[in-house]
Parts: structure tokens; C-alpha cells; sequence
DNA sequence: AAGGGAGGTTACATAAAGTAACTTTGTAAC
DNA sequence: GTTACAAAGTTACTTTATGTAACCTCCCTT
């Protein structure tokens, strides 16, 4: 399957499926998070800046329905609820790597812009 | 720059940074589809399925805003309008096909599942 | 002069996201 | 033994984003 071979039409239909999964704004940032490691609600919480534990929760149910994630309630004592990647939702990796390496190369254009402006 | 260097954090401020500025349902699709070549207002419209006037209207000017796309008034009579992606726009194309790619893969899992569960 | 396409905008309705307060279970500190 | 605090959420309410439909202007065709 080699992408050279998409129309616009096709690539656009595929970019809408990856986008349904991945809607919102932060599904890709829990993501790449449980890419680095799994780990509990809170710690998610403080990991991903600016969430709010009614989106966080929201979101964790969207990833876990469509088999991105996983949740796994342990028997501590209170309980800890831990979220880990699933071999699927792996397979985003590379899409949070080019998201994310794309925000930095802007970010450095946005500053350079920002100090020619006020030089 | 070596995206393994990056930490959590960082990767997933490096997202939001993306995310800024192809917030949203359409703009991932809008540059996939500018990538492909320059169109007229009304051309988008039809490329991009789904997507209704005052959606493509307000979604152009945002990039534009943000240098992805440039637009140009063509002085045919009527007046058309051209739309076509930057230097800097293209540079998102890596992305946009990332995305399709995983779209596709997608696709065709879901596909799977739905005929194991039916047959 | 009626209709249609291009490139929009406006007014209104619904859906998604954000904010803040509250819940439950348990543990530790006073 | 009663505040007090953390985990993992939920609920009620507000704001923002998106969607729908109608409308506008300019020009062209029939």
C-alpha cells in the first residue's frame, strides 16, 4: 500500500478515519503519554498539562472503546486505576513522533519570528 | 534534535503546539488537500466532504493566518479565489501522510473485526 | 429578467469542551 | 475520633466550536 498511490479523495476519507478516533484535543497527547509508560489517572493528570479530570476521564473512555488503551483497576488498598498502552494504540507512535517534531520545528519559527519583530 | 532526547512533557507540549494550529476538524484535511495542488474556494468545497461554507471560510483564514496557505484573488471575471499551500505549509505534508497511512490501517482493521463478528 | 455559479456572511441551533464543586473510599495526622 | 487529604471520578453549569440554512453581491448565460 504505498501512499503515492492515493487520490486526494482517499487520503482525505483516511485522514477523517484517524481523525474520528483521535478527536479532541488531547487524545493524541494521552496517547504519546502511555507510549513513554502506563501509568494512573492522576499521574496522567499532572503529566498532561491543562486537562481537566472530566475531560481526562472522558477521554481515557473514548481510548479504551476503541482499543487504544487499556484499564486495569488494581486491588491497592484504596484502589489505583492503571492505564496502559495496547499494542494497537502502539501503533500511533510514529503519528505523536511527526505531531510532535512538527510542533517544536514551529515553535522555534515562532520565536525567530517574534525577535525579528521586536528588534 | 533527536526526538528521543525529548521527555514527556516536552513531547506532548511539542503536540499542543501542533494542535494550536491544526485545531479542529478540517485543517489536517484542508493541507492534505492543498498538498495535493492549489484550488479555488469552491473546488475545496467538493474535495473535502463533509465540510459546509462557513466551516472551509473560517478554517482558510486561520491558516492563513498562520502562513500554511496563501490566498490569492484571480481578476477573472467573476473574480475567482486561489488557495494554495505555503513553503512552510508543505512542510506539513510528512504529517498529513502519517495520518492517512494510519487511517487506512484503521480502516481495514475495523473492517476485519466486523466480519469476524458477523460471520 | 430569471436562474445559476463563485465566494462568501449572518442568524440560529446543537454538540463539544471548560470550570468548579461534590462524591466515595481509604489513610495518616492531631 | 474528627479534621484533612489523595485517588478516581461524576454532576451541574458555562462557554466555545461546529453545523444548518438562508441570504448577499457580482457577473454570466439563456
Amino acid at each position: 500500500m504505498c501512499e503515492d498511490e492515493l487520490n486526494c479523495k482517499e487520503k482525505i476519507r483516511a485522514i477523517h478515519d484517524t481523525m474520528d478516533v483521535l478527536s479532541g484535543k488531547w487524545k493524541v497527547s494521552i496517547i504519546a503519554c502511555l507510549c513513554y509508560q502506563g501509568m494512573r489517572f492522576s499521574e496522567l493528570l499532572r503529566e498532561v498539562e491543562g486537562i481537566s479530570g472530566r475531560m481526562l476521564s472522558r477521554e481515557l473512555k473514548d481510548l479504551e472503546m476503541n482499543k487504544l488503551i487499556e484499564r486495569t483497576v488494581v486491588d491497592t488498598k484504596p484502589v489505583s486505576v492503571f492505564y496502559k498502552i495496547t499494542d494497537y494504540g502502539a501503533s500511533l507512535k510514529e503519528l505523536t513522533d511527526v505531531i510532535a517534531e512538527w510542533g517544536i520545528k514551529h515553535r522555534a519559527m515562532i520565536t525567530e519570528d517574534f525577535k525579528k519583530v521586536t528588534l
